[in-house]
DNA sequence: CGGACCCTTGATAGCTTTCAAGTCAGGTGG
DNA sequence: CCACCTGACTTGAAAGCTATCAAGGGTCCG
């Protein structure tokens, strides 16, 4: 059980309780919950909804990290400014800390400063297979991961919901919309999965899926 | 081992004081300090030598995460077991400290848990903007990009040491070492740098450079 | 001088992107 | 209810970039 990508970030040791809480705030879709470079006021934990957290170069190419679903938390980056922007893909409820009652709360409490400092592993543990993926794989290899990815995610026995766009899975895999389209299609061709609708994915021969992945 | 060489990875803030001490360790240039998979046993303190960080595939392509330097911090992954491979490229001497007394430090401690936690945010954003650049960007650009490095963090005005080999740059910037070497001739070309030996890069236009790599 | 290793260079192949249509589903308004 | 429109997805053809395969230096060191 090699680690693979999880695309969709979750908390490495799920937590028994959650950090914190409090009263919940809205966010539209499309709408953004922080900017990279924006002082970083507040971290968030997802309620509902999905979130893409990434980055964009100056001439507009852009990076998706990840995708989040409830339970995950944003914004851990924890440093003066956000180093990412993330933005709500879906009609999102999240609940949101101050950083320095975090950091205060963390102080105070040696199992929430542990909490912390795990769920910040976890991210880099995930941050660091992403790198392999864009690293080394190829473009298939990188969709299968995602897939499978989502599959797990989602506990989903074998119909796999894939909650996000072509676009934000080519941002996330660091490939072409095209070439996306294209190595689902193979795969499709392959008879390992088999797409009801695009956004449904089967999962025909999940052994194949995983040996490719390695 | 010359105190001159840089390295991508560094303390997000350096600490006034290394965050633990003890007797020191060497390794030989090629031992693994530790193996992706192994119990995690030691976090580690780099006194001396470089080394580098990485997974590799099951059928044998390598991705680099990062160079280490002394003050770097190795083995923070601080999960059951370490996430990836470090290995010496030079002779190296070390301190380290067991996880569990680590982590009973930040335990008693709030500014070395503060200090741990810092730490591990800074290697997230160092981990996130590798994910940009092997995910956004052009062959040359990456290239650039770890010149730059190179030369930021030797402090060097514009005559920069290369302390990895062509083979161990383009496994970081997911490369090939062909690519690597023509990209590197192609700055030459264009007068941005020159290169009096392979080793030592000359940056002759850092503007141009930075102007590239946005 | 010979060998090993690292780096560079050249030619070709292959994969992914780019450019350009084309299809499909859902929503809107007539 | 249907025509239309829009956005998301797919498909095709050609170009471009990087990898692969194959030599060819260079340097260090025995």
């Amino acid at each position: 059980m090699s680690s693979s990508v999880l695309a969709l970030v979750r908390p490495a040791s799920p937590l028994a309780a959650p950090l914190f809480d409090g009263p919940r705030l809205a966010f539209a879709r499309d709408e953004a919950l922080f900017a990279e470079g924006a002082r970083a006021e507040f971290v968030y934990r997802l309620v509902s909804g999905v979130v893409r957290r990434g980055k964009v170069l100056r001439d507009g190419r852009r990076q998706i990290d990840g995708f989040h679903l409830p339970g995950d938390y944003l914004g851990l980056e924890l440093g003066e400014h956000y180093r990412l922007t993330a933005e709500a893909l879906t009609a999102v409820t999240v609940v949101r800390i101050r950083r320095e009652a975090l950091h205060g709360l963390a102080e105070q409490d040696v199992r929430a400063a542990r909490a912390l400092l795990d769920l910040t592993v976890g991210e880099l543990g995930r941050c660091q297979d992403h790198v392999l993926l864009l690293g080394r794989r190829a473009a298939t290899e990188r969709v299968a991961v995602l897939l499978l990815d989502f599959a797990q995610r989602s506990g989903a026995e074998s119909l796999v919901d894939v909650p996000v766009s072509r676009q934000d899975m080519a941002d996330y895999l660091g490939l072409t919309i095209e070439t996306v389209s294209r190595c689902i299609h193979q795969l499709q061709h392959d008879g390992l999965i088999a797409l009801p609708t695009p956004r449904k994915v089967l999962l025909r021969d999940r052994a194949a899926l995983e040996r490719m992945v390695g």
